[in-house]
DNA sequence: CTATATTGCGAGTTATTACTCGTATTTGAA
DNA sequence: TTCAAATACGAGTAATAACTCGCAATATAG
């Protein structure tokens, strides 16, 4: 409430028109958030989502300038928290337990709001790939890279298709359940690392007769 | 060239205007299809998808009563082989041979056009489901729960689940491959087989320290 | 060839949406 | 209180896209 950047022309000196209301701001986002989940793709219209805010259309341009940047924000804003238990995870935990931990970051973000997670993964890609925020998918695939590096045994041949493997994974599980109005979280985060941890066993023969066909 | 759909009014009695131009409707819906490999949703017009595909608009709504189902019918035909090669392995293979062989199927139809692809599997979800094509997900599903029951060991115990599971792993992990640009079929299979077969595999103690964790 | 029916067409209609701009309101300083 | 700067606003604009409709071209029948 008592915001500081609430209060515009602090210091007129030095920025006289860029001080933003961080409330009105998340306001917008939030909203742009509900629309997706709500009505989709279809429905995400700025006049909707200014509708929804509470605000003017011509608040939401002076505040994003355009629709794409408004998305940006809305990834950059569900991301941050995914991104910060990945950075925990890897500091944490080391080897296996450490993608045990991401694992269970991962899914407990696309748990959080199924719908949303899964239109943003999917305009991710198709904004223009503003060098700002830096590809989620791209940020979270190196920390696994650096995972895999540090677990001895069982270390894949060529960890980055690894990592690009083992994301592609993570996400098309959690996404499926998602629809699938999964809830249970430890069930989903279970069944992902029997996938992923086998997908990195290394093949041993007998394992699975029909691997070696 | 000498299609017997393409004399129009062969028997006037019966179906006086119903005849359509099998050719030309195969052209309509190919130019769909590049239209969307091309430019994406944002791209796919009726105007657009008309114009590659040399008729008019009119053509196209004489063929087609509204853009969504000449999606459908796009989707139908690139789903048709894909079905019919499930259906063969079903047919012809039982248990983890089976399996392989709808991996097999899975990654070649994905791998045939994968922008396409991916973007028709998110299509797919977000259009009425029309009873008429039966939701190509669940067939597929319902192919793999028929093979885990003639699977005798290693059958999880909730088929559907598993199902699921498998296809969205399937579906992640080729997805991904097609977006970066990956062309090797045979390494992509025998990756996706590790992580099915690896979800599939039953804990064991001392497998991996980390899934009891 | 003439008449009739079917198919092909694309300019135009209608609806929608991203975005602007002139005005009203609020804020803060003096 | 008064003034100016910053902010909020939403009707209006321009562009776009789905879809229609009346007419032209073509094919078939007699």
């Amino acid at each position: 409430m008592s915001d500081p950047l609430r209060s515009p022309a602090l210091k007129p000196r030095k920025k006289p028109a860029q001080l933003r209301s961080a409330e009105t701001v998340a306001c917008i986002i939030e909203a742009a958030a509900r629309i997706l989940e709500e009505r989709g793709f279809a429905g995400y219209t700025t006049n909707a989502v200014a509708e929804k805010a509470g605000v003017g259309v011509g608040s939401l341009y002076q505040y994003f300038p355009g629709k794409d940047a408004l998305t940006a924000a809305l990834i950059e804003r569900e991301t941050a928290v995914l991104l910060d238990d990945v950075a925990e995870a890897e500091r944490a935990a080391s080897g296996a337990q450490g993608l045990k931990q991401l694992i269970r970051a991962a899914v407990a973000h696309q748990m959080r709001r199924p719908a949303l997670a899964r239109l943003l993964d999917f305009e991710e890609q198709r904004l223009p790939l503003e060098l700002e925020v830096g590809r989620v998918s791209f940020r979270l695939e190196q920390a696994i890279v650096r995972l895999l590096a540090r677990m001895a045994q069982e270390s894949p041949a060529d960890p980055q298709q690894a990592a690009a493997d083992m994301l592609a994974i993570c996400k098309g599980m959690v996404d499926a359940a998602g629809q699938r109005g999964e809830t249970d979280a430890a069930s989903l985060e279970g069944r992902v690392a029997r996938a992923i941890f086998g997908y990195l066993e290394p093949l041993r023969p007998g394992r699975d007769a029909a691997l070696e066909a």
